[in-house]
DNA sequence: CGTAATATTGAGGGGGATCAACAGACGTGG
DNA sequence: CCACGTCTGTTGATCCCCCTCAATATTACG
């Protein structure tokens, strides 16, 4: 049942927004907290432009951000796990500033933003764990742009995945063996690569044995080969 | 004198942690607050890895950030103005991320973390102007990765020197005429681009009539075509 | 004033985009 | 459950933008 999820016993929480509160303080955020039915793929849960109501946190599934640029084209962002916190782009003007969608079925937590303010004032380390995670979204679009410039497609791709594998390991799942969520398509305009260039060299590392690629399953087969190629 | 340097009579104030607090809050903000001597050209004021003592304030001329990668490549992340805060995505685990080196003379405010801390608990307007300051990060970072992504090599220059122009704008500048602090070889590292490249698109630009460029110092002659290019 | 750093311009080559054709997967309705 | 159409993915051929290498010019700086 729905109803009883908590975030004290939801297995995201030491990546979410309750890591390092104590028992108190996840109930008090579990409070302010709503759950509803899940979205599915294709939904869109959030609309650039809209005025920012609540953040939300990905419980289960998966979702893309993106923007649609001056001449109507999409520009994927980000890519949303469970654990993840989306919104934060919006803190700024209290308006999103970009899209959302769901690739998948996902099930999410709502935070109402004027309890979440509330909240924060009374709960430093609620205050720090906001500080953390903006900050680690600031470091990964850093990041990122290091791993887009000046690397061929071959090492944006393998970086795409090492980094996939990651998260998905910090999220108890395998980092051996996963589900690609997003289309070609969605990648290769992530990385700034066409689709046949993903297809291509998807084919070609499975041709040299790194992964096996069965269409939307991946198998690492070289997990240090393919951080190899990533640099 | 430095010591007659105060947030209440910071003409960045605006654009900075300061933003929209009371007299009061200016006040007490402004006490936790240390003033230096400048550094210099070249000086280095983080190192990545770091442990995070203060934020840095920018309160006149230009820095740069960057990461080194595995390859001993220098990445730079950022080209930081008057009124930017430094130091933001150290915030994550309290250590600095990357490097942060001086384009020219810069004068900074360092706020220490500790005292942030101890001041945002008691002040929600420079809770909410941290979170404000950080978000905007976010949206940058992510709006750049649209800018490089799926973009020619002239689109992402004329990008760079419009957002630059707005930046000038912004804090009481030129946005017509200004000086690049930062070396060709620098914009080029920033934008995923070789220093031949971003020379002969300056030539291009130039030959154009839509900007003069004269070695540092540039002109802009025609913004709203300079814009549409930047598309 | 001399040396090193920075910038400009040219020539050639390659990585990835684009165009095109086809194959496979998915989902929808009969 | 199958037939159909659409969406998604694969593979090939061609082209062009930008990187690389090279030479020279200009600027910055001690």
């Amino acid at each position: 049942m729905t109803s009883h999820i908590h975030c004290q016993n939801c297995s995201m929480a030491a990546l979410c927004l309750p890591y390092q509160l104590d028992q108190d303080g996840m109930a008090r955020l579990d409070t302010i907290i709503q759950r509803h039915k899940p979205i599915h793929k294709r939904d869109v849960l959030v609309n650039a432009g809209e005025s920012l109501k609540c953040l939300y946190a990905v419980r289960s599934g998966s979702l893309k951000s993106y923007t649609i640029d001056d001449n109507g084209v999409e520009q994927i962002i980000d890519f949303h796990l469970p654990g993840d916190v989306i919104g934060f782009d919006a803190l700024a003007n209290s308006q999103h500033r970009s899209y959302t969608q769901a690739l998948e079925t996902a099930m999410l937590c709502e935070i109402p933003m004027s309890s979440l303010d509330e909240l924060a004032e009374q709960m430093p380390g609620l205050r720090r764990q906001m500080w953390r995670l903006m900050s680690g979204e600031i470091y990964n679009s850093k990041q990122l742009l290091g791993t887009l410039n000046n690397r061929s497609a071959q090492q944006r791709l393998a970086n795409f995945l090492t980094t996939l594998a990651d998260r998905f390991k910090e999220r108890g799942l395998s980092n051996r063996s996963f589900r690609l969520t997003m289309t070609r398509a969605d990648i290769g305009n992530y990385l700034g690569l066409s689709v046949e260039t993903i297809s291509r060299i998807l084919s070609a590392l499975q041709a040299e044995g790194v992964i096996d690629v069965q269409n939307k399953l991946v198998n690492v087969l070289e997990p240090e080969r393919l951080h190899e190629l990533a640099q």
